[in-house]
DNA sequence: TTTAGATAGTTCGCATTCGAAGGAGTTTTA
DNA sequence: TAAAACTCCTTCGAATGCGAACTATCTAAA
């Protein structure tokens, strides 16, 4: 992606934007193959990491909206990558469960994002990322 | 913002999206009196800098698809903040012009961009700005 | 000159993203 | 216990954001 920096605005939200747009069009793009979007990606990786979260605590892990959370997992239970359950204990809560199929595919989507962030951060040597993250976690 | 630092996926695609996510959330805040969204803010500007671009240059010049700008141009459009006119050489091309009330608060718009970079921006030092919009500019 | 290709812009479809509002269930409080 | 407050989740509306397909127009090549 080159553009001329000349007419640029100097703005961090603006530069914030692009940033996040080329990451994300550059993993979207390895993702598509597997007919999963980042964001979804993302919630099959927290349930990986612990089974049986709530939407509430997946939104607040991934700082997502409780609204956006449930588009996503609506469309994550229709492709057959989780399954819903609800809890026992309290009505409201519904508990969500990787599928079979996500799990088969665990390694193979997990190694999938390891790449991805290797290539995007390929211009930036171990100083620099470390730095770089840093910036961005501070930011938040 | 505060969140849990453990159980954060390490991820530079996620670590954008969530440095955007608070940007943007910070100017969109302060833009909801004037009834414009970020990106709509962004074309006033490039159009303050340069009357007469064409829906391709400011999609070139803000890294944007078509198709997205053809709805932001719109909406600028109904809400009385730019006019289009046909060029007189390409039939294909319209040419932007901000409207009267768009150049009455420019003053105050451009400010208000320079005030939301400034409070994004006050837990870094002038160094750390500048290495932290070149990470960024270098990144994209 | 005619045709093939490139360009400008629109429209459609899909997936976020959030604010606001509401329904259902749970907990706290009076 | 009854009411108020809170929580979980869904639905709606508006705005990005992009790929794909399409129309209209312009340019270049045969």
């Amino acid at each position: 992606m080159k553009w001329d920096r000349e007419n640029l605005p100097d703005c961090i939200v603006f530069f914030l934007a692009k940033a996040y747009q080329k990451a994300h069009g550059h993993f979207k793009e390895r993702l598509k193959p597997y007919g999963l979007t980042n964001m979804q990606h993302l919630v099959l990786e927290a349930l990986w990491y612990q089974e049986g979260f709530t939407a509430a605590e997946l939104g607040k892990n991934l700082i997502l909206d409780k609204a956006t959370m449930s588009g996503v997992i609506d469309r994550l239970s229709e492709g057959g990558w989780l399954k819903r359950r609800p809890d026992p204990d309290d009505g409201r809560v519904q508990r969500l469960y990787p599928s079979p199929k996500a799990t088969e595919m665990k390694g193979e989507l997990i190694g999938l994002r390891q790449a991805a962030n290797e290539e995007l951060l390929s211009g930036f040597t171990t100083e620099e990322r470390i730095l770089f993250k840093r910036f961005l976690m501070d930011f938040v």
